[in-house]
DNA sequence: ATGTTTCTGGACCAATCGGTCTAATCCTGT
DNA sequence: ACAGGATTAGACCGATTGGTCCAGAAACAT
């Protein structure tokens, strides 16, 4: 991340994320951090007064825009629930191949372990509903009911997460193709 | 975990265990850890000579091996696949309400994040692998064609480690209860 | 009882941690 | 050209990190 065009503040985040991620919170140093971004320190508490754990907050925001971008982008075109779920697996798993089959979901690897354990855990909990509630807003407008609506954007959340982790222990994004099969709707395949 | 009467290196296990499932890795210092087990540093590094990644290992292993337990009770005095994966997220459930729905699965939390990286990953692989193989074979037990198994027993660990996490943002193990009628299988209920 | 091995206790170490602070520099409006 | 806020640069800080080392206690063998 030294996309040196990039104002500075943008820079932080997107290599926050991009660390936090492979190695977790915890796991990454600020000064490895700010070589990476090629930034000062003086920089980051300017931008980020309370330091590290802003940026976390930040960096894990920023990661949660782009799943929901990823998620409107697989259903926006979609003609069925299942279709659009189908998309989003593809989509993920080239992320995942593009990740080096290493990296973790960006929002838990950065909020599950933090000092300011409550606060982080509720801006978790904020993202991750953020996410089931676009997929469930999709799921509407392709003719569920509300309450199955949700339910099935739990069900692809839980399968989502759940593959994700099977397919880091496996070096194998075709975990991830193979999770629509596993959806249980009304309808059958 | 302050039993005094277990062994010393028990007791760094157990403690390792359960501090390295709540704040990662990373997010335990040597001199907490030592605190929490009432061991001083030379027999941490008596019993484990390469200090905490060899910890980290035995505590992952002691952990895992834990589950497989749970697997095999679970799936024992089973007499269908779906009621042994039933009692299984039913005592997980259990388990999420005992670690004040916080904790994460015990050996992502303390494998996925390490410095040695590949040696931690390898070590994940094998261990989770073991609890997929121990559900595959119940399965088979129960009547399924070994590949009909194998897939089952796939989307057991996928619900579960998605669920887990579902439930750790929702503060709720329910979502670990319902988890059994998203089970796909072969014959519908 | 004595010698030997196993284990414990903790002082000590360099390196790194996250964070603070101030001077210098870069912008921008006038 | 100049004033003044926004931003950068990095020296510096105390605390903590994981790790080493060895004296001595405890356990065990004979």
């Amino acid at each position: 991340m030294d996309d040196q065009t990039l104002p500075t503040k943008d820079r932080l985040i997107r290599t926050a994320a991009e660390l936090f991620r492979t190695r977790g919170y915890n796991g990454v140093g600020l000064s490895e951090l700010l070589t990476a971004a090629k930034s000062p320190k003086g920089s980051l508490y300017h931008h980020f007064p309370n330091g590290k754990s802003d940026l976390a907050i930040a960096a894990s925001t920023w990661a949660s825009d782009q799943m929901l971008r990823t998620i409107a982008a697989s259903f926006g075109s979609a003609t069925s629930f299942q279709d659009g779920a189908t998309t989003l697996c593809h989509k993920l798993a080239k992320l995942f191949d593009l990740s080096n089959q290493w990296d973790g979901c960006p929002v838990s690897a950065t909020l599950f372990e933090g000092p300011d354990n409550q606060a982080f855990l509720d801006h978790a909990t904020h993202l991750f509903e953020g996410w089931i509630s676009e997929v469930a807003h999709h799921a509407e407008r392709l003719g569920m009911a509300p309450d199955e609506a949700r339910e099935a954007a739990d069900s692809l959340y839980i399968l989502v997460q759940g593959g994700w982790l099977l397919a880091r222990t496996r070096r194998s994004s075709d975990v991830l193709r193979f999770l629509p099969k596993k959806l249980r709707l009304s309808e059958r395949d």
